[in-house]
DNA sequence: CACTCTATGCAACTTGGTTGCATTAATGGG
DNA sequence: CCCATTAATGCAACCAAGTTGCATAGAGTG
């Protein structure tokens, strides 16, 4: 296995409170090369030959979003994406999120959130061309407060 | 079947060029009672006695929502939830959306998207209670352009 | 009324994801 | 350094959402 940086990694890890495993370290080599957001079969895909079980993979990408290592977005298509919170591009704060979705090859990009301000401004990434936007709020609707 | 207003709805299927069929009547029979987004589950729960086939379900609200009489939202648990376009509140594009996610009884509202300011402003529903937001931007990423 | 073409229903399948359980391995204390 | 404890892993079996192919039924047009 071609680690970039293994007590890197292996710190990581610790950082958040999670036990050091072989398969906690494969995947977490897969996800600290990857710009973007990553699905379960795209982690699998990047195993190749290194494969670790699925339900191994789905445990793991849970404790790691549990402990805030990661944190997950759904894709176009409705899967689970996974992508680490330590990428300088990440928002700091957990319940304001924003991401770019290129309609050609479906990568999915974190953006960050300026939650300075009332509204909360999402500066337009550079060299991205966007076409539409969706929104979402979550809370609570009148029916249950 | 208790149909609320048998003609209109068979209007509302030949205005978006659908040909009236007794499963079409029932689904959107549903979808206009409804002021939330309802998934295929959802909608089979609300056919009860009266089911069709799931596969025509699938199909059903393919068609509507090929055909505009509907338009999509992924769930929180990412199924797709459908909502009829004619709501009052539905904004008129057909690219800025926005809604509104309880995290308690997990309904999807629609928000009406102001899109004639630069950046678009999602007025903040009166009565909810706005705990995160999402944001996701669509178009071309560097790569693709 | 008959013809055509679409919509429907059924079976089988794919993919994403979960559960239960037995086995293995990481870590802290002696 | 080893052992015990407890958590992580792997496997099999399962569930739910969604799709595909195909034969049949039913809308709508002339």
């Amino acid at each position: 296995m071609i680690m970039k940086n293994e007590s890197y990694l292996r710190e990581l890890l610790q950082e958040h409170g999670l036990k050091v495993t072989l398969a906690r370290m494969k995947v977490l080599d897969v996800l600290v090369s990857s710009p973007v957001a990553l699905s379960h079969s795209d982690i699998t895909h990047r195993l190749e030959g290194q494969e670790i079980d699925k339900v191994t993979l789905y445990r793991t990408l849970g404790a790691f979003t549990e402990k805030k290592l990661t944190h997950k977005v759904a894709s176009k298509d409705r899967n689970w994406l996974y992508a680490l919170h330590i990428h300088e591009n990440e928002p700091a704060v957990d319940h304001d999120h924003a991401h770019f979705v290129c309609d050609s090859c479906e990568k999915i990009y974190c953006l960050p959130v300026n939650t300075e301000e009332q509204t909360p401004v999402i500066p337009t990434p550079v060299n991205f061309i966007v076409t539409s936007r969706e929104y979402r709020l979550h809370g609570m609707c009148p029916d249950c407060h």
